[in-house]
DNA sequence: CTGTTAGCGCATTCAA
DNA sequence: TTGAATGCGCTAACAG
């Protein structure tokens, strides 16, 4: 099952050379000459020869991959950022190995330990909930997007979500609403209670009531806060979701009600993934730039790996009008 | 970076026993006295061992891996689908590894070289177009989705798109439209295809004209073709997109001319991504289950690597009636 | 029940 | 420039 492809002393047998001289033409690890040089490239053609990378993480003592943990390969916002870091590691002898840890800690911590046995080098974690003391004695870097995490080798990539969720709420009241409810979720890391703060301290300043319901950041989620919001609060004019997908469980609830948005509503997203923009109306949101986001991350990787100091970019949280949001008369 | 790991050397040298041991006990692969059980679990637990993968699996000959090539970890479709799988490996020794063939004959061959490097037991294809030939000495069995493989240990479970799309034109038929449309694309594979061939079938049998387009199975390509679609054929009262994405794409465009869905023009897409429930207005479709093809996949996989034939259960592609088709007089 | 031995496929010494 | 020898971490076969 595995053990009918071809090895590197199969390839030297029939090249006429030793497995060693294989290796250093393979690997470019030492000059030899022309004549075996072909020999050995013949020979590899011939069998269809790839080596195995496994023997060859053993011999050498590091892998080349990079570990990843995600809450799920089905997530509209982190599968682009997944896809932007394979992208941008095909130019880099590293390969991913992503893990799902599906939004609970055991499941993290599980991942952890499927990486660690697998000697990656470096672990990246996107949206994870793992805490400081789970990366104690890791031996390895560990970026971090959505989170601040500590420790001697790990640094965290956070944006500022409470200063966008801030802006994003003054937007409204610049808008002239008043009424403006928060979507929220006890589910997920920090940039979710970093947004909850930014809004209420909008509101605060504005002297205006706080409205908060939770979801689960999903759009089944957003579906059921919204009504509850809209039982407990039936004169809200604006709904500021902590996400774009319970943005679109709240229209949906709207929908269904036939309140009509933004006429009747107004609606803001966080993310901006991919669907908000052909959203009905084009959905306003907040930002979170995917491809960025992993650029940023691969690049610090690749100083990282490098024994250099990583550095993060100033990477900013940008509002994106679209059409869900209406001015009101004050 | 790698080598600072505990091995099973260290752990056996603690533990007072040898190596053997601790595999055995480690594997359960042969009885141990309950004395040295203890002392071994001791060692591994103060030392946190976990044996490395990548050793293990050039020792017993084979990976405990399974070879997954997919488009794009970001799609809509398959996103789901690969999370499926992933859950349902979970229950069995076996562990994923996903690379993305990003619409490209070149990448997934890339990918499937990658793989095979990698000793990959078995091999998973999620809507490749990669042809039987690219399988020839594989030396592994293979699973295909989407598309019809050949190959003494090529299985592919394909449904029925051609019948689905059929019925999905004829309903709209029997809602009273006439001037039906279909947004394809060259992009794709044969499921794509197919769904052309059923919409033609339809037209052809009620004796109207067939009417396409072509995107490219994206958002902005249902977009682009939507605007040439309704200036090629401007009284079109109902469109068929080759995929959910694509219908969503010709949503906006109808949108931003003030086109009402489904009042002044109908709209069906196909697949029912998690989003389309969530559209405005819902978006009916034709449900591929992806819960089903990656439960259905992996019970394929199991038969297969125990030796077993796979059996593929029968898999229904039906309609999902939502809220963009209405029903026009005739 | 348990230790010793011999590889798995490869890269890297060390000599020649 | 090249081959032989050694070892990466682990399991399996073989003796006891």
């Amino acid at each position: 099952m595995v053990r009918n492809r071809p090895t590197i002393e199969e390839v030297a047998r029939r090249a006429g050379v030793s497995p060693a001289t294989v290796s250093r033409v393979l690997n470019g690890t030492a000059r030899v000459s022309r004549d075996k040089v072909r020999a050995v490239l013949e020979a590899v053609e011939a069998l269809g020869y790839t080596p195995s990378p496994q023997a060859q993480s053993l011999a050498k003592g590091r892998s080349y991959a990079v570990g990843i943990i995600l809450p799920d390969f089905s997530s509209a916002f982190y599968g682009p950022i997944l896809e932007a870091i394979t992208l941008e590691l095909e130019s880099t002898p590293f390969r991913p190995i992503a893990v799902p840890g599906h939004w609970s800690l055991v499941r993290e911590l599980e991942a952890l330990d499927f990486l660690k046995g697998h000697r990656v080098e470096a672990l990246l974690l996107l949206g994870t909930s793992l805490e400081s003391s789970a990366l104690k004695n890791l031996n390895m870097p560990v970026l971090a997007f959505g989170q601040p995490l500590e420790g001697p080798r790990v640094w965290s990539l956070v944006l500022d979500n409470r200063q966008a969720a801030y802006r994003a709420t003054r937007y409204l009241l610049d808008k002239g609403h008043r009424k403006i409810a928060h979507i929220s979720s006890h589910r997920g890391g920090m940039d979710i209670r970093e947004r909850l703060l930014g809004y209420r301290k909008a509101m605060r300043e504005a002297g205006l009531e706080v409205r908060v319901v939770y979801g689960n950041l999903q759009e089944d989620g957003g579906y059921r806060a919204t009504q509850e919001l809209l039982s407990r609060y039936p004169d809200t004019t604006a709904i500021f979701a902590a996400n774009d997908q319970t943005a679109f469980g709240a229209r949906l609830y709207l929908f269904k009600q036939g309140v009509r948005v933004p006429e009747d509503i107004s609606l803001m997203g966080f993310d901006d993934i991919p669907l908000a923009a052909y959203h009905i109306p084009p959905l306003t949101t907040v930002r979170q730039p995917a491809g960025e986001v992993g650029h940023a991350l691969i690049e610090a990787l690749k100083n990282l790996l490098e024994g250099k100091e990583p550095q993060f970019p100033f990477i900013a949280l940008d509002l994106v009008e679209r059409a869900s949001v209406k001015e009101v008369g004050t």
